[in-house]
DNA sequence: GATAAATCTTAATGTAGTTCAACTTCTTTT
DNA sequence: AAAAGAAGTTGAACTACATTAAGATTTATC
């Protein structure tokens, strides 16, 4: 279990020991997915707090027609899982799908109220990470309110531009909030341009 | 100057000694405002975080057009202010303005700095405060991904029930991401059954 | 390497929500 | 209490985007 990358993404907000350092890796199971395997499904009880440490996944919600929306995706360095679900106990509204071969490392809610407990130095990474998540959140917000979806899409190849080559197109058409037959068009005429 | 609504919301999640709970409060300027006022006006440097103490207040982004599009309300005991451009310290995106009379608790991100140097157990609070945030976030664009307009208000009026009270309708309009004339219209749909 | 399956594209038609403009009601100011 | 200004309503015309269905292209499977 390669727990580099892990360790790298908290270390450029806090300090650790070696011994921190050793605890918190500690505290995750490591899982290897194929592309297209699901990692958790909706209405499931068993719920991860998940790193990505290689590949990419995407976090969705399945509504009662049966339609996927795209929550979130996730590449290497990334965190993703049903926030609300880990928190309150909650039955998962999300699942969490591979979008590729993926190396991912999981922990549980019990461990990371062990982690927080014992080093509470891990409530300032968490913080900060919930916080520029918050943040990212609300800039999604304000462009579904504000802008219309070609100026969505384009501003999404612009902040995330390897995640193109990984991501379905019709994945992508979800996570902007339109159907893969506009995006298609919405591509199209920028191709002419 | 009241701080006990603020102290509340702190001791909910952590318990504070005398001396934490009053350097604490100490890190607050109280301010008064009425209603219709500006707090912080978008592309100036000033930047608060702001806790609400009494009243109600809403932040919101000004688009090219001079469209305004509400990113939150906030009532008694809420937080709100433009995180991104308190805590990267760049200009801000976003206004605030008293929907009443309001007083207000503000710390800037120095204080907010100290707060958290000198008393690391708040930054438990704060986690548990963005985390909450982000899950509610998280609700929110899953409903403009996947819910009709009437569906989305229906949810917000039952969600925020006190809030219909204090809020004009062309600002629930615009928290929803629709014009005040159809929400208008979906209002009329939904008195005549 | 052929077949099936998924994804992407294109075009016709349909609809949720917008825009504009006139009117009514409510709120504020004097 | 009159006047002026916001906020809310209504309806007609419009548009961004959805739906459906067919065909083209890429990807997965045996």
């Amino acid at each position: 279990m390669n727990t580099r990358l892990l360790v790298d993404t908290v270390t450029r907000h806090i300090a650790l020991t070696t011994e921190e350092e050793k605890f918190f890796a500690g505290c995750f199971l490591p899982r290897n997915v194929r592309s297209n395997e699901l990692l958790e499904k909706r209405g499931e009880p068993t719920q991860f707090f998940m790193f990505v440490n290689t590949g990419a996944l995407m976090t969705y919600y399945t509504d009662a027609d049966g339609h996927d929306h795209v929550m979130q995706f996730a590449m290497p360095g990334w965190w993703t899982g049903d926030l609300s679900s880990i928190m309150k106990g909650t039955e998962s509204l999300f699942s969490t799908r591979a979008l590729a071969e993926s190396e991912v490392l999981l922990i549980t809610r019990s461990s990371l109220d062990q982690l927080l407990e014992k080093y509470p130095r891990f409530e300032r990474f968490y913080r900060i990470l919930f916080q520029n998540s918050l943040i990212t959140q609300q800039g999604r917000i304000l462009q579904n309110l504000s802008a219309p979806a070609e100026e969505r899409y384009l501003n999404f190849t612009k902040k995330y531009p390897t995640l193109e080559q990984f991501v379905p197109q019709k994945y992508i058409a979800s996570y902007l909030g339109i159907t893969p037959e506009f995006l298609s068009k919405i591509r199209r005429k920028l191709m002419e341009r």
